[in-house]
DNA sequence: GCGACAG
DNA sequence: ATCTTGTCGC
Protein backbone atom coordinates (compact mmCIF):
# COMPACT_ATOMS: atom_id res chain seq x y z
CA UNK A 1 0.00 0.00 0.00
CA UNK A 2 1.42 3.38 -0.84
CA UNK A 3 1.20 6.59 1.72
CA UNK A 4 -2.23 7.21 3.21
CA UNK A 5 -3.79 10.21 2.66
CA UNK A 6 -6.75 9.51 4.87
CA UNK A 7 -7.48 8.52 8.22
CA UNK A 8 -9.17 5.31 7.03
CA UNK A 9 -5.95 4.13 4.93
CA UNK A 10 -3.66 5.10 7.61
CA UNK A 11 -5.64 2.38 10.03
CA UNK A 12 -5.75 0.19 6.89
CA UNK A 13 -1.60 0.50 6.82
CA UNK A 14 -0.86 -0.24 10.40
CA UNK A 15 -3.25 -3.13 10.56
CA UNK A 16 -1.35 -4.29 7.64
CA UNK A 17 1.76 -3.84 8.97
CA UNK A 18 1.73 -4.77 12.38
CA UNK A 19 2.51 -8.18 11.86
CA UNK A 20 5.75 -6.85 10.70
CA UNK A 21 6.57 -6.42 13.88
CA UNK A 22 9.48 -8.70 15.52
CA UNK A 23 9.64 -8.60 19.48
CA UNK A 24 13.50 -10.87 18.71
CA UNK A 25 16.65 -8.72 19.03
CA UNK A 26 19.20 -8.77 16.57
CA UNK A 27 21.56 -12.27 16.98
CA UNK A 28 24.27 -11.20 19.15
CA UNK A 29 22.90 -7.31 19.14
CA UNK A 30 24.99 -5.57 21.75
CA UNK A 31 23.61 -1.70 20.92
CA UNK A 32 26.74 0.91 21.02
CA UNK A 33 24.41 3.82 19.97
CA UNK A 34 21.18 5.31 20.14
CA UNK A 35 19.25 7.89 17.79
CA UNK A 36 16.49 10.47 19.85
CA UNK A 37 14.12 11.71 17.31
CA UNK A 38 11.80 14.47 17.50
CA UNK A 39 9.58 17.06 15.61
CA UNK A 40 9.15 20.93 16.75
CA UNK A 41 6.72 22.38 15.03
CA UNK A 42 5.27 26.10 14.08
CA UNK A 43 2.28 26.22 12.05
CA UNK A 44 1.81 23.62 8.99
CA UNK A 45 5.48 24.22 9.60
CA UNK A 46 8.31 21.61 11.60
CA UNK A 47 11.98 20.50 12.02
CA UNK A 48 12.84 17.11 12.24
CA UNK A 49 15.70 16.32 14.65
CA UNK A 50 17.82 13.12 14.99
CA UNK A 51 20.90 13.09 17.80
CA UNK A 52 22.90 9.35 17.81
CA UNK A 53 24.27 8.87 21.21
CA UNK A 54 26.96 6.55 22.92
CA UNK A 55 25.59 4.56 24.94
CA UNK A 56 28.49 4.18 27.55
CA UNK A 57 29.63 7.89 27.57
CA UNK A 58 26.19 9.69 26.45
CA UNK A 59 28.45 11.26 24.07
CA UNK A 60 26.70 12.95 20.94
CA UNK A 61 28.16 11.39 18.34
CA UNK A 62 26.35 12.01 14.88
CA UNK A 63 23.20 14.28 14.54
CA UNK A 64 20.79 15.51 11.66
CA UNK A 65 17.70 18.03 11.02
CA UNK A 66 15.51 19.02 8.02
CA UNK A 67 12.83 21.24 7.50
CA UNK A 68 9.19 20.00 5.93
CA UNK A 69 5.70 20.65 6.84
CA UNK A 70 2.30 18.85 8.04
CA UNK A 71 0.83 16.54 5.90
CA UNK A 72 -1.44 14.56 8.43
CA UNK A 73 -3.38 16.38 11.29
CA UNK A 74 -2.52 14.58 15.04
CA UNK A 75 -5.20 12.24 15.11
CA UNK A 76 -4.90 9.81 18.01
CA UNK A 77 -3.82 6.86 17.17
CA UNK A 78 -2.49 8.08 13.87
CA UNK A 79 0.07 9.97 15.40
CA UNK A 80 2.70 8.41 12.83
CA UNK A 81 1.80 9.81 9.73
CA UNK A 82 2.23 13.08 10.91
CA UNK A 83 6.59 12.65 11.73
CA UNK A 84 7.46 9.65 9.69
CA UNK A 85 8.48 11.27 6.62
CA UNK A 86 10.10 13.87 8.37
CA UNK A 87 11.87 11.82 10.77
CA UNK A 88 13.24 9.48 7.56
CA UNK A 89 14.52 12.22 6.17
CA UNK A 90 16.67 13.70 9.23
CA UNK A 91 17.33 9.59 9.32
CA UNK A 92 18.72 9.49 5.88
CA UNK A 93 21.17 12.22 6.81
CA UNK A 94 22.77 10.75 9.52
CA UNK A 95 26.55 9.11 8.67
CA UNK A 96 25.96 6.31 10.01
CA UNK A 97 23.14 3.91 11.06
CA UNK A 98 22.28 4.16 15.07
CA UNK A 99 21.88 0.69 16.62
CA UNK A 100 18.33 1.49 18.04
CA UNK A 101 16.12 4.42 17.74
CA UNK A 102 14.52 6.16 21.25
CA UNK A 103 10.85 7.59 19.92
CA UNK A 104 8.81 10.19 21.51
CA UNK A 105 5.84 8.17 21.67
CA UNK A 106 4.28 4.52 21.48
CA UNK A 107 5.53 1.54 20.36
CA UNK A 108 3.21 -1.70 20.38
CA UNK A 109 1.29 0.18 23.29
CA UNK A 110 -1.36 1.16 20.51
CA UNK A 111 -4.81 0.27 19.66
CA UNK A 112 -3.25 -1.68 16.51
CA UNK A 113 -0.22 -2.72 18.03
CA UNK A 114 1.55 -0.30 15.49
CA UNK A 115 2.61 3.54 17.20
CA UNK A 116 5.49 5.74 15.76
CA UNK A 117 8.28 3.88 16.75
CA UNK A 118 7.05 0.45 15.52
CA UNK A 119 6.57 2.14 12.45
CA UNK A 120 9.62 3.34 12.28
CA UNK A 121 11.16 0.25 13.41
CA UNK A 122 10.26 -2.02 10.33
CA UNK A 123 10.92 0.71 8.02
CA UNK A 124 13.83 1.32 8.59
CA UNK A 125 14.48 -2.33 9.52
CA UNK A 126 16.36 -1.07 12.67
CA UNK A 127 15.34 -1.77 16.44
CA UNK A 128 13.15 0.70 18.11
CA UNK A 129 12.09 1.95 21.84
CA UNK A 130 8.87 3.61 22.03
CA UNK A 131 9.42 6.30 25.23
CA UNK A 132 5.86 8.19 25.90
CA UNK A 133 4.73 10.56 27.85
CA UNK A 134 1.14 9.97 28.42
CA UNK A 135 -0.24 6.53 28.38
CA UNK A 136 -2.37 4.72 25.80
CA UNK A 137 -3.77 1.81 27.83
CA UNK A 138 -4.07 1.34 31.85
CA UNK A 139 -1.65 1.23 34.66
CA UNK A 140 -0.98 1.13 38.31
CA UNK A 141 1.51 3.59 39.94
CA UNK A 142 5.06 2.60 40.34
CA UNK A 143 7.32 2.60 43.32
CA UNK A 144 8.74 6.52 43.60
CA UNK A 145 12.35 5.32 43.21
CA UNK A 146 14.09 5.31 40.09
CA UNK A 147 13.90 2.28 38.10
CA UNK A 148 10.52 1.00 39.57
CA UNK A 149 8.18 -0.15 37.07
CA UNK A 150 4.11 -1.81 36.46
CA UNK A 151 3.23 -3.03 33.58
CA UNK A 152 0.80 -0.81 30.96
CA UNK A 153 -2.12 -2.61 29.58
CA UNK A 154 -4.49 -2.52 26.98
CA UNK A 155 -7.32 -4.75 27.79
CA UNK A 156 -5.70 -8.09 29.01
CA UNK A 157 -2.25 -7.70 26.58
CA UNK A 158 0.75 -6.08 28.50
CA UNK A 159 1.97 -3.33 26.37
CA UNK A 160 4.46 -2.23 28.14
CA UNK A 161 5.38 -0.62 31.04
CA UNK A 162 5.10 2.34 33.39
CA UNK A 163 9.15 3.48 34.20
CA UNK A 164 10.19 6.04 36.83
CA UNK A 165 13.71 7.36 35.56
CA UNK A 166 13.65 9.51 38.09
CA UNK A 167 13.04 9.50 41.66
CA UNK A 168 9.45 11.30 42.53
CA UNK A 169 9.42 11.92 39.02
CA UNK A 170 6.25 11.52 36.94
CA UNK A 171 6.97 7.71 34.87
CA UNK A 172 7.65 7.57 31.18
CA UNK A 173 6.09 4.56 29.18
CA UNK A 174 8.35 2.55 27.52
CA UNK A 175 7.05 -0.33 25.20
CA UNK A 176 8.83 -2.04 22.53
CA UNK A 177 8.70 -0.31 18.70
CA UNK A 178 10.80 -3.13 16.82
CA UNK A 179 13.52 -5.89 17.45
CA UNK A 180 13.96 -5.40 20.86
CA UNK A 181 12.74 -6.91 24.14
CA UNK A 182 10.98 -5.07 26.70
CA UNK A 183 13.78 -5.63 29.74
CA UNK A 184 16.36 -4.15 27.55
CA UNK A 185 14.25 -1.42 26.02
CA UNK A 186 13.49 -0.49 29.92
CA UNK A 187 17.34 -1.28 30.74
CA UNK A 188 18.56 1.16 27.53
CA UNK A 189 16.27 3.81 28.67
CA UNK A 190 17.34 4.01 31.99
CA UNK A 191 20.87 4.21 30.97
CA UNK A 192 19.90 7.26 28.79
CA UNK A 193 18.77 8.70 31.41
CA UNK A 194 21.13 9.24 34.89
CA UNK A 195 20.02 12.72 35.88
CA UNK A 196 16.19 13.31 34.02
CA UNK A 197 12.98 12.37 33.66
CA UNK A 198 13.37 11.78 29.38
CA UNK A 199 16.54 9.95 28.05
CA UNK A 200 19.57 12.36 26.86
CA UNK A 201 18.74 11.47 23.28
CA UNK A 202 14.96 12.88 23.80
CA UNK A 203 16.13 15.94 25.57
CA UNK A 204 19.26 16.36 22.29
CA UNK A 205 16.65 15.89 19.51
CA UNK A 206 14.12 18.02 20.95
CA UNK A 207 16.50 21.24 21.88
CA UNK A 208 18.09 20.62 17.89
CA UNK A 209 14.42 20.56 16.45
CA UNK A 210 13.27 23.60 18.44
CA UNK A 211 16.05 26.15 17.73
CA UNK A 212 16.65 25.14 13.99
CA UNK A 213 12.58 25.55 13.66
CA UNK A 214 13.20 29.59 14.97
CA UNK A 215 16.48 29.81 12.78
CA UNK A 216 14.50 28.53 9.63
CA UNK A 217 11.99 31.67 9.69
C1' DG B 1 -25.09 6.88 23.24
C1' DC B 2 -20.85 8.98 25.83
C1' DG B 3 -16.22 9.71 26.99
C1' DA B 4 -11.36 8.88 26.08
C1' DC B 5 -7.64 9.59 22.88
C1' DA B 6 0.81 9.23 21.91
C1' DG B 7 2.51 14.43 20.02
C1' DA C 1 2.62 19.92 19.86
C1' DT C 2 1.97 24.89 21.62
C1' DC C 3 0.33 28.99 24.57
C1' DT C 4 3.48 30.86 29.19
C1' DT C 5 6.49 33.73 34.92
C1' DG C 6 8.12 32.97 38.54
C1' DT C 7 9.78 29.89 41.71
C1' DC C 8 11.42 25.95 44.68
C1' DG C 9 15.38 22.85 44.92
C1' DC C 10 20.01 20.51 44.01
Amino acid sequence: MNWPSTPDEAVALQLEMAPLVDPNPPAGWQPRTAAGLDVAYDGDKLCAAVVVVDLTSLETVDQAVVPGVTDFPYVPGLFAFRELPALMSALERLTTSPDVLICDGQGVAHPRRFGLASHLGVVTGLPSIGVAKTPMGRYDPPGPDRGDWTELRDGDDVVGRALRTQKDVKPLFVSIGHRIDLDTACARVLDLAPKYRQPETTRRADQLCRQALVLDR
